[in-house]
DNA sequence: GCTTGACTTAAACATATGTTGAACGCTCAG
DNA sequence: CTGAGCGTTCAACATATGTTTAAGTCAAGC
């Protein structure tokens, strides 16, 4: 049912209403318009919103989200959502994975940035 | 011991020289100047580079970069690096935890995205 | 000491992620 | 049915993260 307008995900989801269409832009939610050519959303558009500010924050672009989000078949079951959060934790523990290794190996080397031997 | 130019540290760092440019106005690295105004960097510049871009992947901004940088003394030993490295995956792995909780709460309060009750 | 390749700055350009403003249209409660 | 409060688009602005270009300077080997 796709009853909310801009300014109801936006309250909802805690952004911006001109946030709320940058995301439907780039494909992180989407709408159907009324006959007076206004965007009408369902319940998820919030909730997804919500997942991808914290998702960004682990260094997803909004492209990367979208993509992600793009999986989802039209009615989502929770199993559906559940891949989305296990693709979603696994992007963001590769990346801390990359930091720890790189920042260890740095260290075992005995090769530290300053150290200038 | 400050020698390398900008090229000698893009080429050790794996960036453009605009980006080491970039990153010493940021404050991710230093420069000292020769006597004909060129930048000069020590065998640390590199490095730090190279633990920003993987510290970028997780989301972390070029400023916060620099800021848990610059607790580092002008000579920093192993320990000192060590806490940088300890800030970063602190760090990283903080937004990790709020990704995964906000997954967790959303499936376990079982009022998915997509499911309008 | 000259030449050539690398360096300098400044500004413009490019992409990502939004916000703001102007000018105008829709909707819904009274 | 009307008007106040939303919504619409488009363009300009703002910030982050760089790259490119132009015009000019430096440095290092021959």
């Amino acid at each position: 049912m796709f009853t909310l307008s801009v300014g109801d995900v936006a309250a909802a989801s805690g952004v911006a209403s001109s946030a709320v269409r940058f995301y439907e832009q780039h494909g992180v939610i989407t709408a159907v318009r009324t006959a007076g050519d206004q965007r009408r959303f369902d319940e998820g558009a919030a909730c997804r919103i919500r997942v991808a500010k914290v998702a960004q924050r682990v260094g997803l672009t909004v492209r990367e989200i979208a993509e992600i989000f793009a999986g989802l078949p039209d009615d989502p079951q929770p199993a559906d959502w559940g891949q989305v959060a296990d693709t979603l934790i696994a992007e963001a523990e590769s990346r801390t994975a990359a930091l720890k290794s790189y920042l260890n190996d740095m260290q075992s080397a005995g090769r530290l940035c300053e150290i200038d031997l």
